[in-house]
DNA sequence: GTTAATAATGCACTTCTGTTGCATCCCTTT
DNA sequence: AAAGGGATGCAACAGAAGTGCATTATTAAC
């Protein structure tokens, strides 16, 4: 198995510990996060160093963005083989009204969308809003 | 034919020589624009009237929101009978990253999308990005 | 192992969007 | 003409996002 350290390396991303703890904190969660709430995960570190080093992770593939409406970016890990840099196999997002948590439906990949000629498409968001499983129950 | 100030006296809206000016902006362009295109146009006027005339507007749906990934959100008038107050019959809307304008896919409908057993799904918001028509040719 | 170079972190500050409270103005209705 | 209610304008604030620069840590070179 892979450590999180061979991963960052394997990626082009030098090991710290701030950047160790934050992976760390991302995968633990099951839920798409905002820069806040890492934040307030961490309220030692700087609020700078956490946005870069998301930015960071963001550029080099390991977490993707996500916009769910809400107005405020959210970020996730991408699965193993996640392709969020690829532009054709995407995942959909679900946000929930009720509790405001977002997570990524990796399972259900977003249909081919047509586009009116001359237009060329390149990528796709697609987020339903609704209501969880855990908030339906 | 239908003027301006009916239209707004339908939707329980009264009628200035504000909103009058707002409508018709919104009229003239086809893409969607942001609070600050708005802003821009009209110098003399205030911010804050500008942004809640289109909160009103958005109200009484004769505008609706658009969240294009930007981060920005932005607006575009209704068409004639936009169900985009109604959860199912939504349109989809296309984003170009080289020119930076969104505008309303209004004829491609939304496919139908499953979620997981115990999710609720109530809305749906996609958008393509790419590149758009006038920036491809 | 010390030094030089490079990257990471932290601090301060700025910008932009979105929002609210309050005073004032304008229009409508009586 | 006066009163009421909505529209407008001014000021101010909150939160997210982003940048510049100094400082610290890590790596590489000698």
């Amino acid at each position: 198995m892979e450590t999180i350290e061979q991963l960052l390396e394997s990626k082009d991303i030098r090991v710290t510990a701030m950047r160790l703890l934050i992976y760390k904190f991302l995968a633990e969660k099951e839920v798409a996060v905002t820069l806040s709430d890492i934040e307030n995960a961490f309220e030692k570190a700087d609020r700078t160093t956490l946005y870069r080093t998301i930015k960071t992770f963001e550029e080099k593939d390991i977490v993707h963005q996500i916009d769910d409406g809400t107005g405020i970016t959210k970020y996730a890990l991408c699965e193993q083989g996640c392709s969020c840099n690829i532009k054709t196999d995407l995942h959909l997002h679900f946000h929930c009204t009720n509790c405001g948590e977002t997570v990524c439906l990796t399972d259900h990949k977003i249909p081919q969308i047509k586009v009116p000629e001359g237009f060329i498409s390149e990528n796709v968001n697609l987020v339903v809003k609704g209501i969880c499983d855990k908030c339906s129950g």
